[in-house]
DNA sequence: TACATTAATAACCCATCAGTCATTAATTTC
DNA sequence: GAAATTAATGACTGATGGGTTATTAATGTA
């Protein structure tokens, strides 16, 4: 699937070297940083190689975008700050269980950011947070607080219900978004490199994590005389 | 808060400006790097800085170690492989239930990699495998092989002792692993940045996945009518 | 004290890269 | 079609950083 559908200039007239096209070069520049990033990470991606992708020069790049930093987050808000509002409409609306929702909600994730280049970004500013503070800051408020309201909101929803076992809210979104989270750091990280670090399939990775998540999350039946010795809400792990 | 006590010479001769201590460098070094790994990752790391915490110049370093990479796999070696022997036979050792077993290895990963600076580099190098092809191949031989062959090897002792229900040991491993691996990204990616990134006290955290992990892990009860609907280990279990 | 050995240094080389700016050319206006 | 406007360029700057090497000085030996 070459993308150069998009980033490419239509080749009908003569391929003058220097177009003035100012309405496409924003898409085309955010297309090419997002796959550079992805595939790069913030630091590695040079600006000149981003404007060569978009089949502009680096000087057009900075016309457009005051700098790297500025460039990346125009990417961001295109590519996952938008989706947050039709996401919370979405689980408003939702009728069945909560269990069902969660799963809705993972499935949603896969498909949405999960299976494509924005899962890239989740991974991006985990490896790149602490060496670009004010990245960090901007996606904490743009992404990170909305991504975990929502999740919040399916737990508190299952609880209420009777549907979910009782669990710290601000510990539990962690439950949901560690492995999802995982999946997107792994695909972007091992799943590129070595010749089969253990092969993971996304889709077989997320059932079994939902399984375990939804079955962990099931009210404790009155026998309990399983491994779970003391509530979850308990402070201290090992005493 | 000052490390300077291991990575700076004892200072009772006079400080001449040029002291031979061919003995003590290397630990310096390795000292100083691995602070500097974690804070800044590999590729933002300066040798000249390495050099400078530890006391030397940038040419000493290069004196000891041939290369950034070769200095970054002297890290790994002593920080973190080595200890999985000691962990094996741990394990082999163990008399208690499979959860205590699980129990037992995450708090030992806590307090031996998690708590350290070593979980700095699992993070680092889930960031910038993709970069690093050749210290990828390194550290997932050194480290990630050996790690995921002891959880298969706790979740299988559970499964054939009845105490863990069936589950694919390759996607297994992943159940336990994600939210472990997990917290040491975001220790050293959000827990370093923006103020109070919703606050994660690491030991609540883990207290509250392991019980989630456990209660899902536990065999299912006759009455299953709850949440898990199609079952993904269907294929098969433990061949 | 003279000489050999080698740990340590600091200046140096060369490549990289974010961002700038004077210049060029496509388009519009009259 | 000439003048005005502005999209686009690419050479340039200044700073950085991995790795090298000629030089210096600490130590050992006689």
């Amino acid at each position: 699937m070459p993308s150069s559908s998009l980033t490419r200039p239509p080749e009908t007239a003569v391929p003058s070297r220097r177009e003035r096209r100012k309405e496409a070069r924003p898409r085309e520049l955010l297309d090419a940083a997002l796959d550079l990033f992805i595939e790069k990470g913030f630091a590695a991606t040079r600006a000149e190689e981003v404007a060569k992708l978009a089949g502009v020069s680096k000087g057009t790049l900075f016309l457009y975008y005051s700098s790297k930093e500025a460039l990346f987050k125009a990417v961001v808000r295109e590519s996952i700050s938008s989706r947050f509002a039709e996401w919370g409409a979405e689980l408003e609306r939702f009728q069945g269980s909560s269990p069902d929702l969660l799963r809705h909600c993972v499935h949603t994730w896969w498909t949405h950011i999960g299976a494509t280049k924005a899962a890239g970004i989740s991974k991006l500013m985990m490896s790149e947070a602490r060496n670009f503070p004010e990245l960090a800051a901007f996606y904490q408020q743009e992404v990170i607080q909305p991504g975990n309201a929502l999740i919040e909101r399916v737990l508190q929803r299952g609880m209420d219900r009777g549907e979910f076992r009782p669990i710290d809210l601000r510990y539990g979104v962690y439950v949901v978004m560690a492995p999802i989270l995982f999946l997107a750091m792994w695909k972007h990280s091992w799943g590129h490199c070595c010749e089969a670090p253990t092969q993971l399939v996304p889709e077989d990775y997320l059932a079994i994590q939902l399984d375990n998540i939804l079955n962990g999350l099931r009210v404790v039946p009155p026998h309990a005389g399983g491994p779970t010795a003391k509530g979850p809400e308990s402070t201290d792990t090992a005493g």
